[in-house]
DNA sequence: CTCTATACCTTGTATAACAAGATATCTAGT
DNA sequence: ACTAGATATCTTGTTATACAAGGTATAGAG
């Protein structure tokens, strides 16, 4: 296992929603586009059982659709509660970006006051 | 787990190399040090098994020193290897985060030649 | 009818964070 | 001496998630 798939666990699922928000996708396109995006191709087998998650978690929904050229696509789409999924996840990337580039540069932080999300 | 949790991971080795870098630290500080970088406080179970999963890579080298009050501290510092693993996490780091931000900004990137966009 | 590309899914494995608990050391109070 | 509490380290078992490897199915080209 690569040391980048490590670093990905836990914000693949966070790209995806941002991706599905921007335009109704289908699974084996979201593993080449990712591509587009900078990231090494990522295989079906992360892809498909991420997407079936979510669903099962209602962040997002499916509608087949017919192909040109093969079986039928499962397009998905963001809920409302896969946009509010989405922006909880921007907002712990943001903490979690700010913290790793604090610990980077050695400079530390006056604390929240009590908060704890 | 916390959802943050999952984003820790591959990320806090890095983290860890960057302290002791700058500083020799022993491990029980570390789980309390984190904070003041902006981390929720880390538990030892994460901390301790880390260090010596590092200390095993030759990333780090520890020597025991008195403590003040309680049992003898085991002081942390980078090797060679370890200062190398600190600049290839570096790299790793940077592009994770320029390719998620991508990705969450929607810009693609125009990979290797062939630009003409 | 076969081959290839497209498209989706499942099973098993590896890794890393963490909760819970075990162990040991030192100081202070009684 | 004994007890309590803070300090300090380590281990075991659980969980989440990326991924490799394999399976299934559809459609067009030859």
């Amino acid at each position: 296992m690569s040391t980048t798939t490590q670093m990905m666990k836990g914000i693949l699922d966070g790209c995806l929603l941002a991706i599905i928000k921007n335009k109704e996708v289908y699974g084996y396109e979201l593993a080449e586009k990712l591509a587009d995006y900078g990231f090494d191709n990522f295989s079906e087998g992360t892809i498909y059982p991420l997407l079936l998650r979510m669903q099962k978690e209602s962040f997002v929904t499916s509608t087949l659709k017919k192909s040109t050229a093969g079986p039928k696509r499962k397009y998905y789409s963001l809920t409302e509660k896969g946009e509010e999924e989405l922006r909880d996840f921007l907002e712990r990337w943001n903490y979690l970006q700010t913290s790793v580039n604090n610990v980077l540069n050695h400079e530390t932080v006056t604390r929240r006051s009590g908060n704890d999300d």
